[in-house]
DNA sequence: ACAAGATATATGGTATAGCATATATTCGAT
DNA sequence: ATCGAATATATGCTATACCATATATCTTGT
């Protein structure tokens, strides 16, 4: 992937792709739904956003049944990655990521890694 | 200061005001001419980007006669900074960057720090 | 048939560019 | 000292392009 610095950075600055991608880099992998049920986001919105996340190899999707998952894209450069890790790490005590951390971590039923023991 | 991510990332998504952040933070500390010298962006674009970023606090300026120089806000988040310098690094052997940086330093008259021995 | 997720379209708001012009400071001449 | 010109930078104004939102609809898998 190779990403003009300007289009990554218009990537991370809406509210609805930065929530998503701060949850995605500090969970390793989410589903949509968790993705929707941690923000309150509308489900067609999340998508919508994803979708430009994808199209731009930021994140790398995955299909398993009806769900699917979304994590950082593996072949993402290592300052893109350092920047995400920077940035997540320090907004992740702040609202709105810590409430949307809060509700992933309460939510029944999630359908990913968080199953068993 | 206190910016939110998002809109730090806002300020970063556009061509001037990266290419302009990303030579400060390189050089330290630069005005207006050197800045429209070393892009080839039109001045009063480069006046009106700046003003963005002085108004979020991203940089600051200081008047010394006929010339405003521009330096990273001092009073920047530690992970800003950090974001910015890990950006810089990044980019600047790549296009434009480079060519800004040549022509920045093949500036004939520069009235910065570069004067004197 | 139902559930999870994706996409299309219309629309409203906001950012940006470009030009012209305004302000500030210095310098030279009288 | 004052006036005027020149240089550096900033700002109004307007047209335009872009982006995000919302609603409805479509697709895929069980």
């Amino acid at each position: 992937m190779n990403i003009e610095p300007t289009q990554l950075f218009h990537l991370l600055s809406d509210d609805t792709r930065l929530r998503c991608l701060v949850l995605i880099a500090l969970e390793g992998e989410l589903c949509v739904c968790e993705l929707t049920h941690a923000t309150g986001i509308a489900q067609p919105k999340v998508s919508r956003h994803l979708a430009l996340l994808r199209e731009a190899e930021l994140v790398q999707d995955r299909r398993e049944g009806l769900w699917i998952h979304y994590r950082l894209h593996p072949a993402l450069p290592e300052w893109v990655r350092q920047l995400l890790a920077t940035t997540a790490a320090s907004v992740r005590d702040s609202v709105p990521f810590a409430e949307d951390l809060a509700a992933l971590a309460s939510m029944p039923n999630r359908p990913g890694a968080s199953c068993c023991a």
